[in-house]
RNA sequence: GCGCCAGUAGCUCAGGGGAUAGAGCAACGGCCUUCUAAGCCGUGGGUCGCAGGUUCAAUUCCUGCCUGGCGCGCCA
C-alpha cells in the first residue's frame, strides 16, 4: 500500500512539474481512521518554490497540499482524501482493508506476513555462557535478545544462523578446576540432582575466586613491606655487589636483587610469588645479617625503621596460613601447564563438570525458547587462534612487549592504511605473557570460520555493552589482517541488567540465578492462577503458571530497549499487571474463550473470508483494532531493520490493549448475525496475530488463564 | 583525561524532523444478572537535563556543557 501510494504521488508531482522529491508517508493518527498522510508537502513547497520567504511558505504548502488531494482523489482509490495544515490525509475504506488483512491473516496463519528468504545469510551469535559459571539474571537478556532477533530475522525473510560460542576453557575454568581439584576430589561431595550441579560449580568458582583474591591481596600486602625493607637494606650497604653477596644464598632472591624493583614487578606472576614467599620468610635473617654484617658503613646505623617492617611482616606470616595463601596462584599455573600437556586427569575432569554446565544451558534455552544451529567453543579456535596470531608476527601486525605479544593497532593503521595517528583503539593484547591465548586471539580465528566455513554475509555479535571498546579493537584487527568482511561485523550490545546493590558479577558471587527468579517467577504466578481460576485442573494450573512465569520474565527483559540499563527489581518484575506478558496472554486468553464458547453454543467459528464479509459499518474500536492487525508485519520488519525487539514487544501489548478495547465495546456472541460473523473472523485474527507476534518475542500464550 | 551509552510525568519506560508528546506503576473516583475484573472507563500529574545552532517546523538532527553508568595492555 506504502508504494502504490508513493508512485501514485511521484506521478502526479512528475505531471505537474514539481520537484520529484521522496514522498514521506505517516499513519493518520487519529482514533477511528485509519489510512496513510503525505507528510512532507512542507519540503515539496520549499523545493518548488526555493526563494519564497519563510511566512509564504506555509500558504504554498497548502495550496500544493490542496492540489495533490484532488489529483489523488480523481484515482479513486481510497475512501477519502483530504489537504489539512499541508498535509494530505488519504483514509482507506475501512470494511475493505478489514477484509484484506483478515483474510490474509486467517489465510497465513502466524506465518501470515513472513517473506520468502532471500538475500545473503546472517550469523547471529548470542549467549556465549563461560561453563563452569552460574547462569545469572544478567545472562538472560542476552539470550532474550538474541532468539527474538534470530526469529524476527527469518520471518522478515533473512537466511539466519543461530550461533554460540561457549566460553568452555580460560582462566576462569582453570580456576574452577584447581578448586574442585583441591577441595572436591572426585566430586563425591557433587549434588546427585542435575539441575543443582549448575549451581553448585557456580559457587565453587565463586569460592576460588574469593581465595585467588585473597592471595592477590596477600601478595600485594607484603610487597608493600617488602619493597621498603629491601630499600632500607640496600641503602645501608654502601656496596651493591656486597648486597648481591647478602642475598646470594638463595637464586631467587639474588634475582630481586639484581633487578631494580620495577623491573620485578614486570615479571611473571610465578617468578614474584617465589621470590616474594622466599623473602618475606627470610626477612629477618636478612636483616639480622646485614645488622652483624661487616659491611654496614656506619656504626650508628637507625636500623629501627626495618625492624618495625620487619615485626610487621612476621605479624602477618604468623597469623594467617602464609605459604599455602601465597602459593596457590602457582597452583593454578600448574593446572594451566596440565592443560596445555592435556594431562588425562585433568581432561576428564574438565570433561565431566562441563557436561554438568551445557545440562543446566541446555535446560534454560528451552524454557526460552532460544535455539542455535552452531555451536563454537572457545576450546576448539584455541590452536587456531595462536596459529594466527603467528602469522600476524610475519605480518608485523602482532608485536611483543614485555613477553605478551600484542597489537598496537593505531600505529599498525597509520602504517598500512596511513591514517592520522590518533589514540584511538590502543593497544590489545592477544597472548599473555605465559604463552596463554586470550580472548582477542580466539575471537580472530572465529570471526575467520564463521565467514570462510558458513559462506555468512554478516556477522552479528549480540555482546553486553561493556565490551563495545573491544569489539572496535576486534573489528579493525581483522582489518589490519587483510580481511574483507570486516565491514560485515556488527557488535548488538545491550546494557546491564543491574541490581539493587550494583552490577551483576559472578566473580564476585553478587548474582541472582536464573533459577531462583524462576521458581519465585512460577510460584507466585500458580498463586495467581489458584486464586484467579480454581476451577481449572491442577496441572493445566501448572502449565499457566509456567507460561507467565516465562513470558514475563522474557518480556521484562524485551519491553526495554537494548541500550538502556534494567534495573532488576524483583517485585517489579514479578508484577503481573500493566506492560507485562500476562496482560498480553489474557488478551489471547479471552479471545480463545469467545472460541470456546462460540462452539458451545453451535455457532459456526468462520475460518475463511469471503467477499460477502465486513460490509457492515466498522465500529470506531474495530477500525483501529484491524489497523493495528495490519501493521505487524511492518514492525517484525522494523525489529530486524533496527536490531530491536522492543519495537515488537511494544507492538504486541498495543495490539493487546487495542483487543481490549473491542472486547469490551463490541460484545461477539450477542451481535447480529452479519456482525456476529465480522466480529468472529476478528477474534481470530487476532489470536493468531497475538500468537504470532509472542512467538517471536518467544512466550506462550495459553487458552485459559 | 579520552571514548561509548543514557537523561521524557512522583517511579519504571515507549516514541521520535511534522498535527494535541504516550503507556504502565503509584494516588483518587467509577464499572462484574451480558463472551474470564490478570480486565475496562475516568481524574490529577510534563520548561522532553541545560545553552546555543540548522530548519517552514526540533523533545527528535548538530555543537558545547551538566549529571549518571560503562569501558580504556596480559579476565571474557
Amino acid at each position: 500500500m506504502d508504494e502504490k501510494l508513493k508512485n501514485s504521488i511521484r506521478e502526479i508531482l512528475r505531471q505537474a512539474g514539481l520537484p520529484g522529491i521522496d514522498p514521506v508517508l505517516r499513519e493518520i493518527p487519529f482514533k477511528g481512521q485509519i489510512g496513510l498522510a503525505f507528510s512532507n508537502v512542507f519540503q515539496l513547497a520549499r523545493e518548488a518554490y526555493p526563494d519564497a520567504p519563510k511566512k509564504e511558505l506555509k500558504q504554498h504548502a497548502e495550496e500544493l497540499s490542496e492540489q495533490i488531494a484532488a489529483k489523488l482523489t480523481e484515482l479513486g482509490e481510497f475512501d477519502k482524501v483530504e489537504a489539512v495544515k499541508g498535509y494530505v490525509n488519504c483514509f482507506f475504506n475501512p470494511d475493505s482493508f478489514a477484509r484484506d488483512i483478515t483474510a490474509r491473516i486467517l489465510d497465513g496463519g502466524t506465518d501470515w506476513g513472513r517473506r520468502e528468504m532471500s538475500g545473503g545469510k546472517v550469523m547471529v551469535e548470542y549467549s556465549q555462557p563461560n561453563t563452569h559459571k552460574a547462569f545469572h539474571i544478567g545472562h538472560v537478556r542476552n539470550v532474550c535478545t538474541g532468539a527474538a532477533l534470530v526469529r524476527c530475522f527469518r520471518y522478515s525473510g533473512r537466511n539466519t544462523l543461530a550461533a554460540n560460542y561457549y566460553g568452555d576453557i580460560g582462566s576462569h575454568v582453570f580456576k574452577s578446576l584447581w578448586h574442585l581439584e583441591k577441595f572436591h576430589p572426585d566430586l563425591k561431595d557433587a549434588p546427585d540432582e542435575p539441575k543443582e550441579r549448575g549451581r553448585w560449580l557456580g559457587n565453587v568458582y565463586a569460592k576460588a575466586q574469593v581465595e585467588l583474591d585473597e592471595s592477590k591481596n596477600l601478595l600485594d600486602n607484603v610487597w608493600d613491606l617488602l619493597k621498603p625493607l629491601y630499600r632500607i637494606l640496600k641503602n645501608a650497604l654502601y656496596d651493591q655487589k656486597l648486597t648481591f653477596g647478602l642475598f646470594s644464598y638463595s637464586p631467587d632472591l639474588l634475582d630481586i636483587a639484581k633487578n631494580e624493583i620495577d623491573l620485578f614487578e614486570n615479571t611473571s606472576t610465578e617468578h614474584q610469588i617465589r621470590c616474594i614467599d622466599h623473602l618475606a620468610r627470610h626477612a629477618p635473617v636478612l636483616l639480622d645479617r646485614a645488622i652483624n654484617s661487616d659491611v654496614v658503613p656506619y656504626e650508628n646505623h637507625n636500623w629501627e625503621p626495618a625492624r618495625v617492617l620487619t615485626k610487621k611482616l612476621l605479624d602477618i606470616i604468623g597469623s594467617v596460613d602464609f605459604h599455602q595463601i601465597l602459593t596457590r596462584p602457582l597452583e593454578l599455573i600448574a593446572i594451566a601447564d596440565r592443560w596445555n600437556l592435556r594431562d588425562p586427569d585433568l581432561i576428564n575432569l574438565w570433561e565431566k563438570t562441563k557436561k554438568w554446565s551445557f545440562d543446566d544451558f541446555y535446560r534454560i534455552y528451552d524454557e526460552l525458547g532460544a535455539a542455535f544451529d552452531k555451536e563454537f567453543y572457545e576450546s576448539e579456535v584455541e590452536e587456531e587462534g595462536l596459529h594466527i596470531v603467528n602469522e600476524l608476527v610475519q605480518m608485523d601486525i602482532v608485536t611483543e612487549s614485555s613477553g605478551a605479544k600484542i597489537v598496537e593497532i593505531d600505529q599498525r593503521l597509520h602504517e598500512k592504511f596511513d591514517f592520522p595517528l590518533k589514540d584511538k583503539y590502543r593497544v590489545a593484547v592477544l597472548v599473555r605473557a605465559d604463552g596463554a591465548s586470550l580472548y582477542g586471539a580466539k575471537d580472530l580465528a572465529l570471526a575467520k570460520r564463521k565467514f570462510e566455513d558458513f559462506g555468512i554475509d554478516e556477522s552479528i555479535y549480540v555482546v553486553g555493552n561493556e565490551q563495545k571498546f573491544y569489539f572496535q579493537q576486534l573489528f579493525q584487527m581483522l582489518r589490519l589482517m587483510g580481511f574483507p568482511q570486516w565491514e560485515k561485523c556488527y557488535h548488538l550490545s545491550y546494557e546491564l541488567v543491574m541490581l539493587p546493590s550494583g552490577k551483576i558479577s559472578s566473580r564476585s558471587g553478587q548474582v541472582i540465578l536464573y533459577d531462583d527468579v524462576m521458581n519465585e517467577l512460577k510460584g507466585r504466578a500458580l498463586d495467581v492462577v489458584r486464586e484467579k481460576n480454581p476451577s481449572l485442573d491442577e496441572n493445566a494450573k501448572l502449565d499457566v503458571a509456567d507460561s507467565v512465569a516465562i513470558g514475563s520474565l522474557i518480556y521484562g527483559m524485551l519491553r526495554v530497549d537494548t541500550n538502556k540499563k534494567i534495573e532488576f527489581d524483583f517485585d517489579e518484575v514479578l508484577d503481573f499487571n500493566g506492560r507485562s506478558a500476562p496482560y498480553i496472554q489474557y488478551a489471547c486468553a479471552r479471545a480463545s474463550s469467545i472460541a470456546r464458547k462460540a462452539a458451545s453454543e453451535g455457532i459456526v467459528i468462520p475460518d475463511r473470508v469471503a467477499d460477502s464479509d465486513f460490509h457492515a459499518d466498522l465500529q470506531p474500536v474495530e477500525i483501529d483494532l484491524v489497523g493495528m492487525l495490519g501493521k505487524f508485519p511492518d514492525i517484525v520488519r522494523k525489529v530486524a531493520d533496527d536490531k530491536k525487539p522492543i519495537h515488537l514487544a511494544t507492538y504486541a501489548y498495543d495490539l493487546a490493549v487495542a483487543f481490549s478495547d473491542f472486547y469490551h465495546q463490541c460484545p461477539v456472541l450477542t451481535a447480529e448475525p452479519g456482525i456476529l460473523r465480522n466480529r468472529l473472523l476478528l477474534v481470530r485474527a487476532v489470536r493468531i496475530t497475538l500468537d504470532a507476534a509472542l512467538g517471536l518475542l518467544g512466550i506462550k500464550a495459553p487458552d485459559v488463564m
